[in-house]
DNA sequence: GAATCCACTGGGCAATCTGCACAGTCGTAC
DNA sequence: GTACGACTGTGCAGATTGCCCAGTGGATTC
């Protein structure tokens, strides 16, 4: 299929409805939450359950995404099913100077699933998953063995009350946007 | 469409192939990168590239799916692109006993993207979002601002060097489980 | 060694959906 | 009041999906 079709459909030019740089109106909203719950859907049935014509969907499908509010729709693979059920939190620190390579050296470890800067000590945050306990050690140890990192602190996961999430602050966004024009 | 549509389209019964407990085969593994790449593609486009019979695809995406490796394929939202471009995490120390509230009190606020609960102090870990730093203090006081939480200290994030990833996880996994068998 | 079982191939068919296009409506801004 | 942008509703050809079937090859079982 083709990458960057022009959002020329049947309207929808590329600047922006209403909100300001937010984007999201509240129908931008609705479809979102709406491809958020059943993803697998498409553009047709969206504009039968959103009450609009279809046209309308894909033209604000096109524009959220080279808007960038929406990414993509990835798998949502779930890492415990992969066989790493062990997920941990890690804060680094680092060596002045070291970004660069720090950086480097944890995106080429695939238990790394993500990687922050953050204040506090000009540190990092990473989560890692693991096959076992025992094997998250073996992984730390990948992680921190190497120059540049002086130190890790590690948290390991237990439970996760609330899974990564997006649904309401799309809502808040979007009721947000819509009253406040 | 159906939800739970039995899988019994040419083949694929509920029992895996090989693979012991963790599921993917060398097979799944390419799949789900190729749909973590692509996502758009059908499952034609997948079997022309992955060189394999439709059927194939079709039923190791069902399999994939029941198995829990893919949880879905959710619209990957931008927090940023929707007005919130202050990422955060709070470390939480709570009173003992006061978990339950705790975590539905944040599962209330929309900026709160995930909550964890950790090792460390039987603390908890949450991923915050906010308009701006200025939004950031509004936010925390909303999530500190409850009877259970003894203390919070946050981490702004300044920088995302590895943004939640799951890819070379999905192939180490796949590689392992392809030579272990 | 022979019978089974199972994942997979390759083909087919009807129904649906997608990409694209066009004319017309409606509210707003100029 | 005119122009513009967003949206509706409809149409069409081509591609895709869900579902089904017969056959093949490797591995397990008896």
């Amino acid at each position: 299929m083709m990458t960057s079709r022009s959002v020329t459909h049947a309207m929808a030019p590329p600047s922006s409805p209403s909100p300001g740089s937010s984007g999201i109106d509240q129908l931008d909203g609705r479809l979102i939450v709406l491809l958020a719950r059943e993803p697998r859907i498409g553009v047709l049935e969206a504009s039968r359950r959103l009450g609009v014509a279809r046209g309308t969907v894909q033209a604000r499908m096109d524009r959220l995404q080279s808007n960038g509010v929406i990414r993509g729709f990835g798998p949502d693979v779930d890492p415990a099913a992969l066989g790493y059920p062990v997920t941990a939190f890690a804060t680094l620190e680092i060596k002045q100077g070291q970004g660069t390579e720090v950086r480097a050296h944890l995106a080429g470890v695939p238990e790394v699933l993500e990687l922050h800067t953050t204040t506090g000590h000009g540190d990092m945050l990473c989560r890692l998953v693991a096959r076992s306990n025992a094997d998250l050690q073996r992984v730390i140890d990948r992680v921190v063995g190497f120059d540049g990192i002086v130190r890790a602190s590690t948290a390991i996961v237990m439970e996760n009350p609330v899974p990564l999430r997006i649904i309401p602050l799309v809502e808040q966004a979007a009721a947000w946007e819509d009253s406040g024009t």
